[in-house]
DNA sequence: TTGAAAGCGCTACCAA
DNA sequence: TTGGTAGCGCTTTCAA
């Protein structure tokens, strides 16, 4: 056994008297020398180590040492020393959500949280892929959750290269590398058209908001009305549209011109406001022309005539959980992709 | 100078070959390996130090080596080292959130990240007070914003004790040790009130919702309306009401009963759900009964009878992260509190 | 200009 | 049943 001389290290500076003027962040040091224990007993005592017994009384004398100290252990310190964590991260929207995301968000959290995962919505500002995924990649979460297509297969591999088990996107369509939740909205569309078409209607308008950001959706939205139609006598019109009272009135003054006897307006807000302007210049609705929204808001409801609608189903946040657990606990799994999206027709009088 | 014998240490195993099967996430001690340099100028390098002066030919080594390896620096080390980080944190909402809060988040976030700071909104489950605070607080974030009123003293205490800088909450009332930004809504009722009674109106209802965690949000409401027509001869009568056409079905039934000629409805959703309801019960809107929502919702644009409205006016995300920046660098300065809420009502046809 | 090494707070292994 | 201690990945001081 080999030996060599070294230096005697100076013995650290204490931490200032508790009663001092600065009282500094305590750590399980300061829980130990309150209790007269070890770090290592105060460790065994508050993660509740099994393997491990200690006896009552020193467990009683820690825990009130904690307690009196406001000790509060330090997730980084711990999750580096344990070289890993149990943080899912998603990127926090940077886009007014609707209900049924927000809804969705929610549910997800408590389901992961029971599964003993800790949620953490990270604002990025604007950075995309690479520079996002990196960003991401230094919290070191156990699983990364990305909706929409803000994420390619560069950004996967730096995720996954920095440990990440599980990379899952939910969207339209799939990365290279991660696993899918497929939320193909062309379901969506096709359910519209496929209604518009059965309510007898053969000249069928879409709309396509002009707000930025939303292509992903609108896009497959598109592509799946035409599916639903294709083969058959139908024409399918793009209309794009703003969710604005003016280009509304702008679209309607063009209306009679366009021809059209069944529109689909992307979604429920984007109904209310069409539907307005179309009943302000006279077009009837359903009459003269079907009017089919999406998303089943409950100001659907509340129009008149009362709004049909496209009902999205989701998964639960239980089911998405358990299957982001099964995905973390088997990394080696090749990346699965499930569709996920179900679209139900909610017929009222509109169409 | 004192000397020991002391036992050398075994050299720690090394990383798995580059090429080996199993690749485990590389660390800067990777990185100098393959730049044949040490941790330290790694560190030098990739931080842009400026106080040490590396020399070209090694900087563009250690960059490559970090490119060909994949390297993403551990926050977690890092923050350990530094002994502080730039995390504030927020909760995630655990309500369906509006428009108008959602753009707020976003633009604070995209302001704090201006100022080098990273906001992350972490998703409690349902824990309040200490409890939530508790969990927080392992992530030593340098400060915490607390929207609506989940934080109480005690929570406070423990996010200060383990080391936030700055403890904001934004809400109804100022709490013990935190920053306040004072989001009376008060103003809003107030500012409904008065409207409604110089439009003549002297029988007034108060619409509060019925679901639950708007509490923080309707009581003050009321109290504002209450306030504003204190010593007039105008009454104020509470409505509960589900945001559901049901209930408004019912409500609207007992309508004549009541014998009000004004109503301030919580927000615009409220607005719509209580006036399709009474139109479809034949009262007259605003004839009969003024209708006054808030929010500024587009959908009241398009209701008919136009909606008017009491339209919320926040601090921009730009302020807010300006005045964060403020209380993180200067943490002993005492807790102010700031009213922030600005409300102004915007007449249409309904009142 | 570069390297060696200490130490941030924590847990888990081994020894007592 | 408890304590000593190595080491997670990083930055930074001091020394070379």
């Amino acid at each position: 056994m080999p030996y060599v001389m070294v230096k005697i290290p100076p013995t650290p500076t204490p931490t200032p008297a508790p009663g001092g003027a600065v009282r500094s962040v305590p750590t399980s040091a300061d829980v130990a020398r309150l209790a007269g224990v070890s770090r290592a007993t105060v460790s065994y005592v508050l993660n509740n180590t099994g393997a491990v017994r200690i006896s009552d009384p020193t467990r009683r004398r820690v825990r009130e040492a904690a307690k009196e100290l406001g000790y509060v252990p330090h997730a980084a310190a711990r999750s580096l020393r344990a070289g890993h964590s149990r943080m899912v991260l998603m990127p926090a929207p940077d886009f007014p959500v609707g209900p049924l995301y927000s809804r969705f968000i929610t549910d997800l959290q408590v389901a992961l949280g029971r599964l003993d995962y800790t949620v953490v919505q990270y604002g990025t500002v604007g950075a995309h892929d690479d520079e996002a995924a990196r960003a991401w990649a230094e919290l070191r979460p156990v699983a990364v959750l990305v909706p929409g297509s803000g994420l390619g297969p560069r950004g996967v591999e730096v995720l996954k290269r920095s440990g990440a088990r599980a990379v899952v996107t939910l969207g339209p369509d799939t990365v290279e590398g991660a696993h899918a939740l497929l939320m193909d909205h062309d379901v969506v569309g096709h359910s519209a058209g496929a209604h518009l078409f059965d309510r007898g209607r053969r000249r069928v308008g879409v709309v396509l908001p002009r707000e930025a950001g939303l292509e992903t959706f609108s896009g497959p939205r598109l592509s799946g009305v035409r599916e639903a139609l294709r083969g058959s006598d139908a024409t399918v019109t793009p209309l794009p549209l703003a969710l604005d009272e003016d280009d509304a009135a702008r679209l309607a003054d063009r209306w009679r011109d366009l021809g059209l006897d069944g529109v689909f307006t992307y979604n429920d807000e984007y109904a209310m406001v069409l539907l307005r302007a179309l009943q302000d210049v006279g077009v009837r609705v359903p009459e003269d022309t079907a009017v089919v929204g999406a998303d089943n808001l409950m100001l659907g409801r509340l129009l008149r005539p009362r709004l049909s609608t496209v009902h999205l189903e989701l998964p639960s946040g239980r089911e998405l959980a358990d299957w982001v657990d099964r995905a973390v606990r088997d990394p080696s799994a090749p990346p699965e992709a499930h569709k996920v999206l179900g679209a139900t027709v909610i017929h009222r009088e509109s169409s």
